[in-house]
DNA sequence: TGGCAGCTGCGAGATATTCGCAAGTAGTGT
DNA sequence: ACACTACTTGCGAATATCTCGCAGCTGCCA
């Protein structure tokens, strides 16, 4: 793994815990904080939620990691590699489907343009009603 | 105030605290649970702040407001006639802009045609960063 | 190898939201 | 006008999530 140098190249320690925090997030493509410390368990029982929420942190303020809000209230996390798509979270059977960013590339230069806002398409999902839900 | 047919006519009873929490809405026009129950609070101390979220729901479910994410994690709650603009939030300073639902017609057509998928633009918010914090 | 700043585990604390239950009351029928 | 019933409210307790403080441990640089 030359994850190793990823963390130490940010420079972070490396532990145990920030790799297993980090390979759960690539693993899962998207978790929320219980589901990585869940996954994370799986192999090292011992790990803390504490410390798993502040590796997200850390990792995100780094920019290795991101999260979305996908819904309900708490955060999902992805690895920043996979941010290459948005989120369609279907409001009635509560599915999350992926769409590539260009579907959104008018939509994000209209408010470039109008209000000089620059919008990060992937940091909130997209609201609605998923074509299977529509029937 | 024609208030009470409103929510007469959509099944509900017309109670003193229901009627408090849906002009609170109004006047606010963006307010998270907290806020209402201040807002309500205000004229009339007594009421909990479980009869809020209680009333919240209850006219999310007739139609007559509407809760959209704007980031942190709680809701926040609008009055279903003003959900005719999506929400810009700012990630650097943290102020929530309007902009009218049509900057994003043409995204939504293409998630339509596309995948299928009907898009509520209004339940989440749109996250970036505004134009004050871009410089 | 030694030392220290950065981490971790743990328990307590802060917030936000939901729930059960008994008492209160709007609206219906008489 | 009155009584009755189902819907509501207030309240306190229970959950769920996430944050913090602190003492001990441990990567990592020299």
């Amino acid at each position: 793994m030359a994850d190793k140098h990823e963390l130490r190249d940010k420079g972070l320690r490396l532990t145990p815990q920030r790799e297993l925090v980090l390979s759960a997030v690539r693993e899962l493509g998207h978790a929320t904080p219980e589901e990585v410390a869940e996954k994370v368990r799986a192999t090292h029982p011992g790990i803390n939620l504490s410390t798993v929420y502040r590796n997200l942190e850390t990792l995100e303020n780094v920019g290795l990691v991101q999260h979305t809000h996908l819904g309900h209230g708490g955060a999902t996390y992805h690895a920043a590699e996979e941010l290459t798509h948005l989120h369609l979270v279907c409001g009635t059977c509560g599915s999350v489907g992926d769409a590539p960013i260009d579907v959104a590339a008018n939509f994000v230069q209209n408010l470039s343009d109008d209000y000089g806002f620059k919008t990060d398409v992937t940091h909130f999902a997209i609201y609605g009603t998923c074509a299977a839900c529509v029937k």
